[in-house]
DNA sequence: TTTGGCTGCCC
DNA sequence: ATTCTGC
DNA sequence: GCAGAATGGGCAGCCAAA
């Protein structure tokens, strides 16, 4: 697995074989499973086969094949030589093994490692919500690797058009200076130490955190360093790891999955490691059929944790504080008697310790779209009850307000690596400690504080530079009442993605005073672990609420929804409430928490119940979604079609018995647009159709490698003459079309090496810089949700806009127009019309109409 | 001081 | 965001 | 049907070059 490859050659292909390859048509063993989803989660065929090779792997055996550096310290070559071999294979459920078991051997060898790979694993560099990313993109990794390597950027470039993947490019530039024995990797550095999982995620977090001037060329000396200190396959992986993609069919999902089996694994073998010594007899899970359940569990347990706490080090803590505690009283020689065992921690606990709470973002439920109304009635049968409601064209708002002792702001890096130390010596009910009564604390015994510790230094050690930064769930102060400190209401607003967006709307913040209940003064007592139903909920005083939500950009005079342009023009840092020209309105569509208690597992009907109960509307700045609850096809069509007319995008489709539990099924709502609605018809306004003619057209990266990834479209001006470009194109292509176009287009490339547009009929803003030019010659249908304004394209310049062209929002190809000439392409008045027809676009000037009445 | 490239993050 | 693809 | 990996327009913020 680990074979160190002598010639550069072998290096470079090795990992170019990390790139998926279209799979051979030859004749597969295993049959297609259609079930797949379920064997993910180990249901399926392929689960047991699953469990019996994780059960036949040897976890020992390969941690000795494994040396840690003198610091004890997890070599990054054991990583790389897992994502080697995970990229070499397509199917999932290999992939996760193999995941699996090196997070086994990482356990077993080398817990303290964990953290760092998970992070690698992930690319990420802290949790979402912290706000820190790396800052590196391709540009700044190409500047890295032409000064590592003494080449000229645009020779960096040319070989990464070349082989689509700038880890190649990496390795390619290294073994081509080893043979001069100079910069990267020459004889020099076969004598220093090998890299470690370690020096890799603490450089990316150090350059994470780079600021200020020259902070770009600091960050280039890291990436510098680290490549000049990799050896064989490591550069590659490096420079995938800062582009933020592995690109080997592993993503988060996957290393959820396999970090949960792993966890369980590690659990079973060190219950049979200990059985030894305390005589217990623990449970057979030596088979397949008996050991499932187990990992099927784990893994439900992994991806709902996950989803609650998007914290890998409290994750990581937690499911290590017993495994740790065992191993301090392993090393201290066992003269005490074992009490590891009452650590909490491990999967008995982490859905426990590391649940939802306001302050932390949950992931949140997605919708996935579905061709019309026909679609939505034939999925749900009679008995599914579902409500449609307006999809609203803002920004995903998860609203958090929770109480938190006045000037306690934020836990330092200390108190958020012990936080599950702490967590874990607090009751396990909630309500008996909310109670005020007598808290039975369990008083933590000496080896279960010597494990809090051990477990706070492995993060100290390991994940400080992660932990730093995040910043901890603050409602547990709510569990401590303390009678001498006062409380304040404290808002947080994530994004879809789980940011950090407080900041960039204190009018929203301080909106919540007006739409919620008053504040406690104090934490609440004696709040319910669950509602039997809304007439139980509190709406007097509002201790602590999740709200999910859309904020819109909204026109207070004319009430009406302004497009999502606008909202992005409000600024994002350090906003003052003064400073908020782009007025909002918040829609709020889900309720998740209320005054202590999580409403995830409530059916949407009661959660909808709640949320109208508990906050009060006010007009134009926070209102509840609309919905419309019927299952007559005319009676969604028009509300659809109203939805339309009151400028949002279309409606959300929920079902009003189903959870709030993205783990489950994050994508269990459907949307419908008009754009999506395979009409047949007419264009007539069900979407936008537009015939566009390419004109350029750029390299494809990672698996269109090697044809063109995507071109430029533009419109026909018939005065002119000219092709005015309109958008860029990525998507809708099938590998088949892909081929065809680029075999087609190739053919019609116009050679020019200038900079700007190489005809004077081609008008193309100079922000685009096309790989290549064509001539235009061919039509292509194209869909698209939207048009704007743009700052970028050159269409219907002049015409719809006196500096602007117009491009299109969400382009994706459809097909070709055999039948059209390009110059019978849709026009730029076309497209002008098209762009003013639009109901969220008002054309408030009439003057205007009139000019262009004259003009045409 | 201004401009423009780059990046991350909304959709 | 949308779309395609392998499993 | 999931998970992953291709790709879109366009904004503010940051930093470096002009």
């Amino acid at each position: 697995m680990m074979k160190a490859s002598s010639g550069s050659a072998a290096e470079a292909t090795s990992t170019g074989k990390a790139i998926k390859e279209k799979k051979q048509p030859a004749a597969t063993t295993e049959k297609p499973d259609a079930n797949n989803a379920d064997s993910m989660f180990g249901v399926g065929d392929g689960a047991l086969t699953m469990a019996a090779e994780l059960i036949a792997y040897d976890v020992d055996k390969h941690a000795q094949e494994i040396t840690l550096t003198p610091e004890g310290r997890l070599p990054y070559s054991a990583l790389t030589a897992t994502l080697e071999t995970i990229g070499n294979e397509s199917k999932r459920l290999l992939i996760v093994r193999y995941l699996t078991n090196f997070f086994r051997v990482v356990l077993h060898k080398c817990p303290h490692a964990l953290l760092d790979v998970l992070y690698l694993c992930v690319n990420k560099v802290a949790p979402d919500y912290a706000g820190l990313e790396l800052g590196i993109g391709d540009a700044t990794l190409i500047t890295a690797l032409a000064s590592t390597t003494g080449k000229k950027e645009s020779s960096i470039k040319s070989q990464y058009d070349e082989v689509g993947d700038l880890g190649l490019v990496a390795l390619k530039a290294k073994s081509s200076q080893k043979s001069l024995g100079s910069f990267f990797g020459g004889a020099a550095s076969a004598k220093k130490p090998p890299l470690t999982c370690h020096d890799i995620f603490s450089a990316f977090v150090s350059i994470a955190k780079e600021e200020g001037g020259n902070s770009k060329s600091r960050r280039i000396d890291s990436i510098r360093k680290m490549l000049v200190r990799a050896q064989n396959d490591e550069a590659g992986w490096i420079v995938r790891g800062l582009q933020g993609k592995l690109r080997i069919g592993l993503a988060e999902n996957s290393v959820l999955a396999a970090l949960g089996q792993a966890c369980c694994m590690h659990e079973i073998d060190m219950r049979c490691e200990t059985s030894k010594i305390t005589g217990e007899k623990p449970e057979k899970l030596d088979t397949a059929k008996v050991l499932m359940p187990h990992l099927v569990a784990a893994n439900e347990a992994i991806r709902t944790v996950y989803s609650e706490c998007p914290n890998y080090g409290k994750i990581v803590d937690t499911m290590l504080a017993p495994v740790l505690a065992y191993r301090a009283w392993r090393d201290a020689g066992a003269s005490e008697p074992p009490t590891w065992q009452e650590v909490p921690g491990g999967m008995a606990d982490v859905r426990r310790l590391c649940s939802f709470e306001p302050g932390v973002p949950v992931h949140p439920m997605l919708s996935k779209p579905t061709k019309g109304v026909q679609e939505i009635l034939t999925r749900f049968n009679a008995e599914t009850e579902f409500q449609c409601e307006y999809k609203y064209d803002g920004e995903r708002t998860q609203i958090h307000v929770f109480l938190q002792k006045r000037g306690s702001h934020k836990r330092k890096s200390d108190a958020s690596a012990a936080a599950p130390a702490v967590a874990a010596a607090a009751p396990a009910s909630k309500k008996s400690a909310a109670a005020g009564f007598f808290a039975p604390r369990a008083s933590p015994s000496k080896a279960a504080a010597a494990a809090a510790a051990a477990a706070t230094t492995a993060t100290a050690e390991t994940g400080a530079a992660a932990s730093e930064t995040e910043t901890e769930a603050c409602a547990s102060a709510a569990a401590e009442p303390d009678t001498s400190a006062t409380y304040e209401r404290v808002v947080k607003i994530y994004s879809r993605n789980s940011e950090d967006m407080t900041t960039r709307y204190p009018d929203v913040t301080v909106l919540v005073d007006q739409f919620l209940p008053p504040a406690p003064s104090a934490p609440l007592q004696g709040t319910p672990d669950s509602y039997a139903d809304a007439s139980e909920v509190d709406d007097a005083v509002c201790e602590s609420i999740v709200i999910d939500a859309e904020s819109v950009a909204f026109d207070r005079e004319t009430k009406t929804i302004l497009p999502f342009q606008n909202l992005m023009n409000r600024k994002k840092k350090d906003v003052k409430l003064e400073d908020v020209k782009v007025n909002v309105c918040v829609f709020a569509f889900d309720i998740l928490y209320y005054n202590g208690v999580p409403l995830l597992k409530k059916p949407l009907r009661e959660r909808r119940e709640i949320l109208a109960k508990v906050c009060k509307e006010i007009p134009n700045m926070f209102q509840l979604s609309s919905v419309m609850v019927s299952r007559e096809f005319d009676d969604i069509n028009n509300f659809l079609n109203e939805s339309v007319g009151a400028s949002t995008e279309g409606l959300i489709i929920k079902t009003l018995d189903d959870t709030y539990e993205p783990s489950r099924r994050s994508l269990n709502w459907l949307k419908l647009k008009k754009d999506y609605i395979e009409d047949g018809g007419g264009e007539g306004g069900l979407g936008d159709s537009v015939d566009l003619v390419p004109i350029a057209a750029w390299h494809g990266k990672g698996k269109r490698t090697g044809v063109y990834g995507a071109y430029l479209l533009a419109c026909y001006n018939p005065e002119t003459e000219s092709y005015e470009s309109c958008c860029k194109i990525g998507t809708g292509f099938s590998e088949e079309v892909l081929e065809s176009h680029t075999k087609a287009l190739q053919e019609t490339e116009i050679q020019w090496s200038g900079t700007g547009a190489p005809r004077s009929y081609l008008l193309v803003g100079d922000m685009l810089k096309p790989d290549i030019w064509l001539e235009p010659t061919q039509v292509w249908e194209v869909k698209a949700a939207d048009l704007s304004l743009s700052p970028t394209h050159k269409a219907a310049i002049g015409v719809a806009d006196e500096h602007r062209g117009v491009a299109l929002r969400f382009p994706r190809f459809l097909r070709i127009r055999e039948d059209k000439k390009p110059d019978e392409a849709t026009t730029n008045a076309q497209i002008s019309e098209m762009y003013w027809g639009q109901e969220s676009v008002q054309k408030k000037d009439v003057v205007v109409d009139d000019e262009d009445d004259m003009m045409l």
